[in-house]
DNA sequence: TCTTCTTAGATTGCCATACAATCTGTCGCC
DNA sequence: GGCGACAGATTGTATGGCAATCTAAGAAGA
């Protein structure tokens, strides 16, 4: 039934089509996987035939599931071309960590104030969590989804679900850019560790105004990072 | 061609199959403005036979345009059960004030430093326009319009398409609840235009804090108004 | 009469196909 | 070598169909 694949893409098909959930659904969650993870590039296009034959569903879907990640700011639609996987300039991804600092210093606010003691303790919890794999070494991806994992009881803890739903967003798109920011400095996870730690203490202490500006150094130097590999790979003629 | 209406709507179809632009885009707009026009009201299951029937459009295209507003956030999309205009509680009224005021500082803020000295006159123009409106106690659809227009040199002035983009959802999800805010009091369109006449006036004089200040406020008062109608309707057995 | 079961209709989810319009690259012609 | 016509690929849209699910109405039973 999953259709054999002639692009030496093997996996796509067998991910979906066990699992109970509107078919639709699987498919997006696997080509928005696909994006984030940067198996389709930046830039690339993204014809229908050939999601049709990596996913096993009819083009109906894959279209709708298309529309939807267009919605989501992940590919850009060009009239009579198609979908293209969204590409930042430099320019836009500034705006996205500029935007980044102002949300999630009011996320990491909110926590301070309204989570509960449970919540402060699971939000410990998964720092350890994530401080333990940098120290082992783990994959670029597990670590990610580590850190995914503290954001989400940050998100959850301030209780906002359209903060969460603006943030979800607004992730997605910078981490199409983080093929310089992380993996370019094997040093960057353990930065990134120590600057989470400043906002994880300051949060314990509930001192909202110390976790905010921790939180916002974080992502600044994140910012510098990972803007600063995007003009360099722009700048050299990567063509 | 246009499909004749069986059920009193005579206009909608009209509006589409003229212009240039792919028929879905079109079909797009008509929905997401009936939505946001409160043609379809919160709640109200959006049917897809029915969509077809006024739109004129194939059922294809109408389920394309429906995951796009569902990915927007202006339906919920209930499995088996299809598209329903979003009704708000009470609680994510307010997450959604709390966010736009968060989002709507930052832009003002920014607007301060970055906009040109002939944004600024742009920004006294559209606010001027809307004043006059007021005055002539305009109809509230081009009042609202008027509104819409400042903003837009606010987001234009401070240069970050990232947070236009989550803020016109932003704008979008709050208007669902205009119903009660500014219908409600006669009175509150002056109120409006005075509260905003200060950010035109702290912004002319580039003091960010002010004008963040000023407009702050006025997300308040029409938080606080909005959320009041809300609860009392939801009180009242409105069923 | 009230409850529960059954059944028919409506609706969504997904699919296959078709065809016009547009875009792209190529081949042959000038 | 440049230019134009043509073929192939791709998107945009429409149509018809079928299974699964939901809903409401009616029938059967307590």
């Amino acid at each position: 039934m999953t259709a054999e694949n002639p692009e030496g893409l093997p996996s796509l098909a067998d991910r979906i089509g066990r699992v109970a959930a509107p078919l639709r659904v699987q498919v997006l969650e696997v080509l928005r996987e696909a994006i984030l993870t940067m198996r389709f590039k930046p830039g690339q296009r993204l014809v229908e035939r050939e999601l049709i034959e990596m996913t096993g569903v009819s083009r109906t879907t894959i279209r709708e599931v298309l529309r939807e990640l267009a919605a989501e700011g992940l590919v850009r639609t060009i009239p009579q071309k198609g979908a293209v996987v969204l590409a930042l300039s430099p320019d836009e991804a500034e705006e996205l960590y500029d935007l980044r600092e102002v949300l999630e210093r009011h996320l990491v606010e909110r926590f301070v104030e309204r989570a509960s003691d449970s919540q402060l303790v699971a939000l410990r919890r998964a720092f350890t969590h994530l401080e333990d794999l940098v120290d082992e070494g783990a994959g670029t991806l597990d670590v990610l989804r580590a850190k995914d994992a503290m954001y989400d009881v940050l998100l959850t803890g301030a209780g906002n679900s359209a903060l969460r739903t603006a943030l979800s967003q607004l992730h997605a798109r910078v981490s199409l850019l983080r093929a310089g920011s992380l993996s370019a400095d094997p040093q960057r996870p353990r930065e990134s560790v120590r600057e989470l730690r400043e906002v994880v203490k300051a949060t314990e202490a509930r001192d909202a105004a110390a976790a905010g500006a921790a939180l916002i150094a974080h992502v600044r130097a994140a910012a510098r990072l990972g803007i600063a590999a995007m003009r360099a790979s722009e700048a050299a003629p990567a063509r």
